[in-house]
DNA sequence: GCGACAG
DNA sequence: ATCTTGTCGC
């Protein structure tokens, strides 16, 4: 797939910032264009000993969740996390394993927001944007945004509110589980992305795309560093 | 100044 | 995120 150079990553926080708000006004969200056959979650490992990382992507058919591929790549990273500007840490080795797939994705799961962050730009939307492929945030815990309790039930949501706008949905994606905070990256409504989170997922809170390969990145960095 | 804060 | 054993609830 063509992967887009938008931008330096070798850049200050300030600079990161000015980046994230020149971009935002690219950021799409509309119905797909596209029927989606290949969803791609992507995941990142990091050491607490060095500056190491790894980087994995799982590809699997959809609606089916075949396993078509998987890949991952160990990478160094200078950028630490900062809250608000987590992409600049984990996008550029991202984007390295995303070279390595010999099937393109036609939609990305991240871990992480899509446009319910502080600029309407989280990793998903700057992943979205930068491959300009349809891309859903899915994060374990709140970035931005006000939300009703969430009911029991699996397929419970609340709408995700930030300075009077919808940016996302709470869902519930297990009965009983905390629920995750989906929010449209690129290409995709909120509606739609919940649709999908909802077909990937059954067992297991996150979607199996995303669990696949954190436990991919987490092998990789257990094998390589014991 | 204080509290919040994806991974 | 990472570190880290047992343990409580569906």
């Amino acid at each position: 797939m063509k992967i887009r150079t938008l931008h330096p990553w070798d850049v200050t926080f300030q600079e990161a910032v000015k980046i994230q708000e020149s971009l935002q006004s690219q950021i799409v969200i509309r119905k797909l264009k596209q029927k989606i056959k290949l969803v791609a979650g992507v995941d990142v490992s990091t050491s607490r000993r060095s500056h190491a990382v790894w980087a994995g992507a799982v590809v699997m058919a959809f609606p089916g969740l075949m396993m078509v591929e998987e890949r991952w790549i160990r990478g160094s990273s200078d950028f630490p996390y900062v809250p608000g500007l987590l992409s600049f840490r984990e996008i550029p080795h991202i984007l390295n394993v995303l070279g390595q797939l010999k099937n393109e994705p036609d939609l990305f799961l991240c871990d992480g927001q899509g446009i319910a962050h502080p600029r309407g730009l989280g990793l998903a939307s700057h992943l979205g944007l930068i491959t300009q492929k349809p891309s859903i945030g899915c994060a374990k815990t709140r970035l931005v945004g006000e939300y009703a309790q969430v009911e029991y039930d699996r397929g419970s949501r609340s709408d995700l509110l930030y300075r009077g706008r919808k940016v996302g949905m709470v869902l519930r994606t297990k009965k009983g589980v905390k629920p995750i905070f989906i929010s449209p990256g690129y290409g995709v409504t909120a509606g739609q992305a919940v649709e999908i989170v909802l077909k990937c997922t059954g067992k297991y809170r996150l979607p199996e795309p995303i669990r696949k390969a954190h436990l991919l990145v987490n092998r990789a960095r257990r094998e390589e560093e014991g």
